[in-house]
DNA sequence: CCTACCGATCGGTAGG
DNA sequence: CCTACCGATCGGTAGG
């Protein structure tokens, strides 16, 4: 079912206009003019507007506790498990520009029901986040400083990249890939 | 006109409204029931809605120009420029930080006839604070990189501390700030 | 500043 | 997947 081609094409479609309209005023009309069809022949394949936005945040959430999973899990470094925490944030910027629009700036219309885990979900990714930075300031490595501050800079400085995802080649992506990753490291490093 | 006590509330709770909601889920009832008159009411006041996002927006970029035009007047060395418009980042941000989140994220909300001017005072805000960028790299003080990737980090950097401004006192905030000033110096410094 | 009201658009359903 | 349609809500106006 999840599968189904139309759906997809219903998924992407809502994405990109959630992202360029808000999920607000990115209307059921808008989204089925887009895929092609009638706007009540939407609902053969979703159950409400509301629902789309869900899975949208929730996929993109999982792609952050995934990765947040990888990098606990390894035997990297401490700086190394950092690098691998930008390089995260900047890949699914870069691979997924519409879903982590909406993921970042329309999960307040997220219904209620869905609200308190979806926040859960972002306070232990910040919590993993934040108990990096702390083991890493212990060890010396990075600048003892806030950790909320830390992880704001952190992932404020790459979320600007997405805008730019379709409008550069691989390798300008690469370098600022690497432009962002070499600041990174510069403000934080001890 | 502009100052009377009623258009003030109005403005300030719609900044408010737009800043929690959203501009477009912010519905004028919403407006009117804050401001503690009927919804009708309100048009004594405003010609419409988006005139009150139109204005939220040119005055927070009035903010920002004022700010630049200030800099660059200055006779301050080009690293004293650079941290005076950090600080005004910073200064914006914790003294509006509801016209400073409508500025940030509901000017795709702007009619056409008004958003071709926003976008140009954006830029020629955004060609200001590279060229600023340019001349300290030329000098050798700053690290030599993309000027728009590190004027995207450096704005971006600041983009989250309004969402703190209510929560924090006066000395945290002053904490936060130097925490921020220096880690950005540290990023950008050769 | 209010009562009363309007046309447009919204998300979604019935029935085939 | 479509035609036909619905109640709710939207921004805004008329008139006092």
């Amino acid at each position: 079912m999840k599968h189904s081609k139309r759906k997809q094409e219903i998924y992407i479609a809502s994405a990109r206009l959630f992202r360029k309209k808000g999920y607000v005023a990115a209307s059921v009309r808008d989204i089925a003019e887009q895929v092609g069809i009638e706007p009540s022949s939407l609902y053969s394949h979703i159950k409400s507007k509301e629902e789309v936005l869900v899975n949208i945040c929730h996929n993109c959430a999982q792609l952050f506790a995934d990765g947040m999973e990888d990098v606990l899990k390894s035997d990297k470094s401490v700086t190394e498990k950092l690098d691998a925490l930008v390089d995260l944030h900047i890949d699914i910027a870069y691979h997924n520009p519409s879903s982590v629009t909406v993921f970042n700036d329309e999960w307040r219309h997220l219904p209620e029901s869905e609200l308190k885990s979806f926040l859960q979900k972002r306070k232990l990714y910040e919590d993993n986040f934040k108990k990096i930075l702390k083991s890493g300031m212990d060890a010396g490595h990075f600048e003892r400083m806030s950790l909320t501050t830390t992880f704001n800079i952190i992932i404020n400085s790459v979320k600007w990249l997405h805008f730019f995802s379709k409008k550069i080649d691989n390798e300008a992506f690469e370098t600022k890939r690497d432009e962002i990753k070499l600041f990174i490291r510069k403000g934080i490093y001890a």
